[in-house]
DNA sequence: AACCAAAAGCTATTGCCATTAGCCACGACT
DNA sequence: AGTCGTGGCTAATGGCAATAGCTTTTGGTT
């Protein structure tokens, strides 16, 4: 039996893969060691369950995000950076729904845990996007939140098709970011 | 061996509070006969299964929370309207989490089937609301989704204890909402 | 009142999936 | 060449969903 040169983050970056093609409700480990070339037990040898796994894939969708929305924001400012910034975060959440999925209802065990490095990563690219606007110091985490809630929510609603949403969401999705624009601005 | 007197509803009923005191994941088909003082097979007398039961489940969180976003709204108009059905929705998802949980990742197979007809009430109910602001036809689709995606998201982020919500979420949620007001009003 | 068919329970069983135990081969390093 | 950790394997366990097939209650009909 030839090795199959695994180690922790194949198998998380397969398993993360596997879950956008399938769905992350689908992601099994049977599946996922068929997906690497090996019998499902092997798999423990690299992370420790189906938790860990999970809990895994959602730290490389949360950096991966922050990576896209913080790369996408490079050199704006103002509405342009919201816009970047909006755009790149659902075009992850839309290419890679399973991954994304992973990361939703996932809390940080402690300060020490990725995960949370990951979120507050990913939550800095949106407060760069901020500091465009003119926004007083109390408010920015306010508006951090909106911006968090309306970009997960429009995405996830999408990902998950929610109701009907036929038609013209590229223009509902332009509005929804010229909405949040003009309130910024107006702080 | 008494009967149990079951039907459908009363499965279902007792599987959205099950799913809310243990969370929507934990929900199994024997936990939930063992609330209902039945063997597990039984339940399949009464659904067809653990996918049927999520769905009614959606279903039933979905008309809940279109009852309780719409009544809030009954008598009001504008911002005072707007306020009262955020909070609902929001209360209505801190309250119900499990049941609300079953209906993310839910899409209705077609016209006929319940889950878009609960949709369409929860919607309704949402397009009340906008008919306090003097908005433009065209834009009322778009101002409809932004405020689904607002109110799901920051549940959904606050359900799932997102990110540090730490403290004054209240607040937070308060300034969002006065937030849309003004963006709504501005239209 | 007796009867009977449908409904609603039950036990037993199957099969899938996660996980653990324990064995064995590869291969790097001495 | 020897050795030892790593990464693979087979086998087995336990939980859960689901199905098969039997039995009892129940409510309506004669």
């Amino acid at each position: 039996m030839p090795r199959a040169g695994l180690d922790p983050a194949a198998v998380v970056a397969a398993g993360a893969a596997l879950a956008d093609e399938v769905g992350f409700a689908n992601l099994t480990m049977g599946l996922l060691a068929g997906r690497v070339g090996v019998r499902t037990p092997s798999l423990y040898k690299h992370v420790s369950g189906q938790d860990d796994l999970n809990r895994r894939i959602a730290v490389l969708a949360l950096e991966e995000a922050a990576d896209a929305v913080g790369g996408a924001v490079q050199g704006y400012a103002g509405r342009d950076a919201l816009a970047a910034a909006a755009r790149a975060f659902r075009a992850f959440v839309l290419e890679h729904p399973g991954r994304y999925a992973a990361t939703i209802g996932q809390e940080p065990s402690g300060p020490e845990d990725p995960l949370a490095g990951a979120g507050q990563r990913l939550l800095g690219a949106f407060t760069a996007v901020l500091r465009g606007y003119d926004i007083d110091d109390r408010d920015v985490n306010h508006a951090l939140r909106l911006l968090r809630s309306l970009f997960h929510g429009f995405a996830t609603l999408q990902a998950s098709d929610g109701f009907q949403w036929s038609t013209d969401v590229e223009e509902s999705f332009e509005w929804l970011i010229a909405f949040a624009d003009r309130g910024l601005r107006a702080l």
